[in-house]
DNA sequence: CTGAATCCTGGGCGATACTG
DNA sequence: CAGTATCGCCCAGGATTCAG
């Protein structure tokens, strides 16, 4: 047939631009960022080196596959470095590289946005929420 | 039992630092920057206002659904405005909001931090790849 | 202690069709 | 034009178990 579907002509374009969305750097960091766990455990080495049953205890509730997985990819980004002590039992290390460091700073601007106008994002929250009711 | 298993301990622990990171600014921003249509849609409103059809039409591969949803999100928290103008047909116009514009400005020092560092990222995961395939 | 391998489930997201 | 309603797929991520 000659002709697509409205579905099929956005299915293409989505590939497309799907693409164009993994070539920008501002977006393989905001995938990077969008991720739960990075955040946490970037905010928790920024206080210095931790082992990972230190990272396990104080970032609560993760498990082990996630706290891995997050580390892996950090480490492959450079953010991180992981130091292995072959003694008994293994000891292993994580600390931020200089990049990660540099990094650290973003989300502390992040936050520091965050606790700016967090509260007028609450406030705009409830007048909307309120507006609801009404109708 | 009298003990918990190791997975109990942890979904406990994960309920009640869920609980801490929702009330968490920085978290519930982050959060929002996570979500993979928020950025383009703020990226695509920060040259100014845009209608519906505009949006769907310059962020190729939205689903009607996803847009909705994104910019009903954005408008509750204050950083966009919906403006409707009950012309034949009708027309709806988004428009960042101050606090919205300030976002912005956000996005744009990820940006910058993203096109600065992304090399080093790349020469990172190279060598971490390189690495690999040497084991 | 530090992970790797496996199975499994929930819900997020996309596609489609329909309304004012 | 600007959405809403509904269905179904898929896979990210959690639980669990085992290994070095």
């Amino acid at each position: 047939m000659a002709t697509m579907t409205a579905g099929q002509r956005r299915e293409k374009a989505r590939v497309e631009y799907d693409a164009f969305i993994r070539a920008c750097p501002t977006n393989q960091l905001l995938d990077r960022l969008s991720d739960k766990w990075v955040s946490l455990v970037v905010a928790a080495l920024s206080g210095g080196p931790m082992r990972y049953s230190d990272l396990s205890r104080k970032i609560a509730g993760v498990s082990p596959k996630m706290l891995t997985q997050t580390l892996r990819a950090l480490e492959r980004d450079g953010i991180l470095s992981r130091t292995v002590t072959p003694s008994v039992p293994v000891r292993v290390d994580y600390e931020l590289t200089e990049l990660g460091a540099s990094l650290a700073c973003l989300l502390t601007a992040v936050k520091t946005w965050a606790e700016t106008h967090i509260e007028e994002v609450h406030e705009a929250r409830e007048r909307y929420d309120a507006e609801a009711d009404v109708s």
